[in-house]
DNA sequence: GGTAACATGTAAGCGGTTACATGATTAG
DNA sequence: CTAATCATGTAACCGCTTACATGTTACC
């Protein structure tokens, strides 16, 4: 196998490795809790990932069972180590923002609906954004700190904590549009220029 | 045909009928023009859905060539208004709010880099951010103003701007830690508390 | 004795992307 | 006369998601 057909799961994977995850349902659980807002990795993929990538030398895996439970740890070689830091520098290839969001594409054709309906709407976006802020809060911005201590890894903190900044945003660009919906239904509340 | 069987992208290419577009290519050039930055549709899905969504009843398609060039005009029926508001009152099926961004995810893994090369990475990503900006000003928004004053739909120019301001917040999220980390990086020019 | 957490997988299906294919009209 | 725009498609692949499958250990 070659560098080249690596997929960006497998850098995922990798990567997740790389700053101290162990074994295939560490990397499930804490991929799932830290990535899942930004880059989506199916649990699914992990394991068959795992195998390509020690079959290419990128990572080493060692039988560990705790008690009679299966387990298997991995090591990234230095050709991991290197693979991943040449991707990591591929600034050509950063793409996209992309984002997937039912919410918003709702709205974007929410002239359909009548006012208050719309009014609801944006009041569930805004429910959403602040159900994760408390996520951040109590989970992955929790889980970055516990990275940053125990492997001396930064970023994954410096992300969560952009996330919580944006859905806090969020919450508050809903909370200005309802305040506008709202002040456009009942004009007698408007209040007078000072 | 049900209208469960209708996937979101069906919708989609509804709802992009309902507010104002009239052929395939005409949902071709502004769908991807205004939902890409949160909603991906892919072009080639288009024509499918049509007949899809004309084979179900929610859409009437008649030929109307311009000179010898074929083209097919589509009207929303009532059936597909009802179909199309009853999707969008569905508040339950709003989801998640997904992102897929390799930059980002470059960043969480950014701890294999040297300082300077993740410095060139955040302000990498804050040109990208910038660049959004400039396009959402120039292209999408007036395209949503001409929407507002052609069909008397409001809300792709209200997400439009909800793009602009989002993408504005990030390029100077990444302007704040490109200051810290500069700052890090050369601790002499750090500034004394007044 | 039962449930939650630990740990690792397989199989099928399909939705979406990539690449390809065709042809007319208008503007410079 | 050539490039850009208008206009509509097909075929194949493959990665991802959904659903399913199995067994152990620790805790209450």
């Amino acid at each position: 196998m070659d560098n080249r057909d690596l997929k960006t799961a497998s850098y995922v994977v990798l990567g997740m490795l790389s700053i101290g995850s162990r074994s295939g349902y560490e990397i499930r659980t804490s991929a799932v809790l830290s990535l899942k807002n930004f880059w989506g990795l199916s649990p699914v993929q992990i394991y068959p990932e795992l195998k390509r990538l020690e079959d290419a030398g990128l990572i080493h895996g060692r039988d560990e069972p705790r008690g009679g439970r299966a387990r298997r740890l991995f090591d990234v070689t230095p050709a991991g180590e290197q693979a991943l830091t040449q991707w990591l520098r591929d600034l050509d290839d950063i793409g996209d923002f992309e984002w997937r969001d039912l919410g918003l594409l709702k709205l974007f054709f929410a002239d359909a609906l009548e006012p208050n309906e719309v009014l609801e709407h944006v009041a569930a976006l805004r429910d959403r954004a602040n159900g994760y802020v408390r996520t951040l809060d109590r989970e992955i911005i929790p889980a970055g700190e516990r990275t940053l201590e125990r492997h001396g890894k930064r970023y994954p903190v410096v992300i969560a904590k952009f996330g919580r900044e944006f859905h806090a945003w969020m919450a508050d660009w809903c909370e200005r549009l309802e305040a506008d919906l709202a002040a456009e239904s009942q004009p007698r509340s408007r209040r007078v220029a000072p």
